[in-house]
DNA sequence: CTGAAAGCGCTTACAG
DNA sequence: CTGAAAGCGCTTACAG
């Protein structure tokens, strides 16, 4: 029976004197039976329990974080000038994944959000300050300075998808990401099975992991397959749905023949696909069309888009691992994880 | 100057102790300089901020938090079984601008996904312990029970969207919202005034105020132009684009003569228009289309969507200015929003 | 206006 | 295995 409280008032919580005078034993000993038990008699074990079953005790977490040093908690942190991220439903699925494998572990998620210099500056202070113990980086940009100032001030950091920008040199940094060049690999080579020979792509922003391997992987299909490759037939984009369509528009204009498409994002796809439609192309019958992540809005798209699926819950749960592996003073990490080809209307 | 940490790793932080003794006060004095400055000489003001700059100083919230018994945070609650609301874009938007809102206090949010009974448990016990101050709570449901926990236990607590369930009787509730039922009536008028005289609406679940105050807002319309209402033409689905889907086939099959619907939410029109083209309707010409609540889905159906903004970048800013009200002691508010008719092509 | 002191609730060597 | 004690970094009456 957890003591509730009646009524609308606060009543003031039981601390670890209240158990320690309910179970008859030292303060000092419920603290090491809340911190696992060792050097304990299973008696005096037993009788804690209780008491604190009892009193509904649960500790006081800011008067534990005062003496240990560490918050037990952790940061979710935004580096994006823009609402990018909002736009994107990959987002929501790793912000999602991420809180829900943090719970396992009874550990909150602090959300942070550092879009404008100013919004940067603050948080920085904030987490080298030491407010969580540890951050999980979302971040686009290859020279993130947040990223760097986190990493020297020695705080546990670990980034989704590979970063690439320069100085990271010595220090070694963590980072879990989708195999983005066999993901576009297993894309294309999959155009082609569909008998396709003009295949164009629609890269991501060149100075982000994902638009430099997933144009690699596009090159290399058509390399394996004796295709040339067409300089004509390359664009890029800027992973938005307005950069889709612009993106297309360019191709339509440059290369009017193509009959594929490899899209590096989802949202760009839908941009793509639209610009394709009112253009008077059929999907996929004149032109197949090809996505990146398996996002959400690969569903909405007419007709629905055939897609690489990034591993978005083991992305999560392995970011999460490797964080708290660091914070628990282990060395940092880097995991790539496997893609899927998923087949629906678009190629 | 701020005293970074060179090379990798973490200093002892300065603690009140060393600005005290560097500013030649007592750590009462700076204190309170810290807290408002109430009750310091302009001098001593003056050599304590001196001393925190040297010193780099931050303040332990660990400690602070102990002795006031306040967090200092603030946490964003989702109760929610399902993804549903990272289907939704409007929960972006939402927590986006409550993140930004409450860093303009230097509060930080904490976010907390409540999706299963056993996450309920988990994240009531840790609300009520006292690690944040208040609550954002963003649920669609009537009985949420978190809601009537944290309500009894006295936790501040603002609502996004009026909270219908019963038993809420005496303890009043804070909440903001947009004008449902105004900014149901507006798209109502509008498809009115194209002309169209057989005006369908696809309502929200009818246990959620959304549902039925835009319900509301449809019937008072039509009823005002003199046009009988036929429940034919009204159906309902659950905000999703697959019930939006299959909302617009069962209106096909009772009432295939429509010329224009309403539509409760942006992600169901979606659902509406893809399942009218499929079955060979043109929208605008054969079917207006109207949404409701200019969600970024809105921009991504061809046509455009013509809905209802719901405000809400207010919304959030006026969620966390009310709980910030109530944490400092104030009655609970409710703050209803207007909402805005935005026309593009498919209405 | 200011300092000395008590105390917030916990953890952790330190002696037994 | 266990208790007594010190101390984490702060705030806040309490006397001046």
């Amino acid at each position: 029976m957890t003591m509730s409280t009646t009524g609308g008032g606060r009543r003031r919580p039981p601390t670890i004197h209240d158990v320690a005078r309910e179970a008859g034993v030292s303060r000092g000993t419920v603290s090491r039976v809340l911190n696992g038990g060792h050097y304990v008699s299973p008696a005096a074990q037993e009788a804690v329990n209780a008491a604190i079953r009892k009193t509904g005790y649960v500790v006081n977490r800011h008067a534990r974080s005062l003496i240990t040093g560490r918050s037990d908690s952790v940061g979710f942190l935004l580096t994006e000038p823009q609402e990018r991220f909002f736009e994107d439903p990959n987002f929501n699925v790793l912000l999602r994944g991420c809180t829900s494998a943090l719970a396992a572990h009874d550990i909150p998620l602090l959300l942070m959000i550092a879009g404008t210099p100013d919004e940067r500056r603050r948080i920085t202070r904030y987490i080298t300050a030491g407010h969580v113990d540890g951050v999980l980086l979302v971040s686009s940009h290859s020279g993130d300075p947040v990223a760097a100032e986190l990493r020297e001030a020695g705080v546990p950091l670990v980034s989704c998808g590979k970063p690439i920008g320069p100085g990271s040199s010595a220090s070694k940094v963590s980072y879990v990401a989708a195999d983005d060049r066999d993901g576009a690999r297993d894309m294309v080579r999959h155009l082609l099975s569909l008998g396709r020979r003009r295949v164009a792509t629609v890269a991501g922003p060149l100075d982000l992991p994902g638009g430099v391997d997933r144009l690699a992987g596009y090159r290399e299909v058509l390399a394996e397959a004796g295709l040339p490759v067409d300089e004509d037939l390359i664009v890029s984009g800027d992973y938005s749905r307005a950069g889709g369509e612009s993106a297309a528009a360019r191709l339509l204009d440059r290369a009017p023949d193509f009959d594929a498409v490899f899209v590096a994002s989802d949202l760009m796809a839908q941009g793509v696909m639209s610009a394709l439609q009112k253009a008077g192309r059929r999907v996929p019958e004149d032109v197949a069309v090809g996505g990146f992540d398996d996002s959400p809005a690969a569903l909405t798209t007419e007709p629905a888009l055939t897609t690489i699926r990034q591993p978005w819950d083991r992305i999560s749960a392995e970011m999460v691992r490797v964080l708290l592996a660091q914070i628990g003073g282990e060395d940092p990490a880097a995991v790539i994880l496997p893609t899927e080809l998923v087949r629906r209307a678009s190629a």
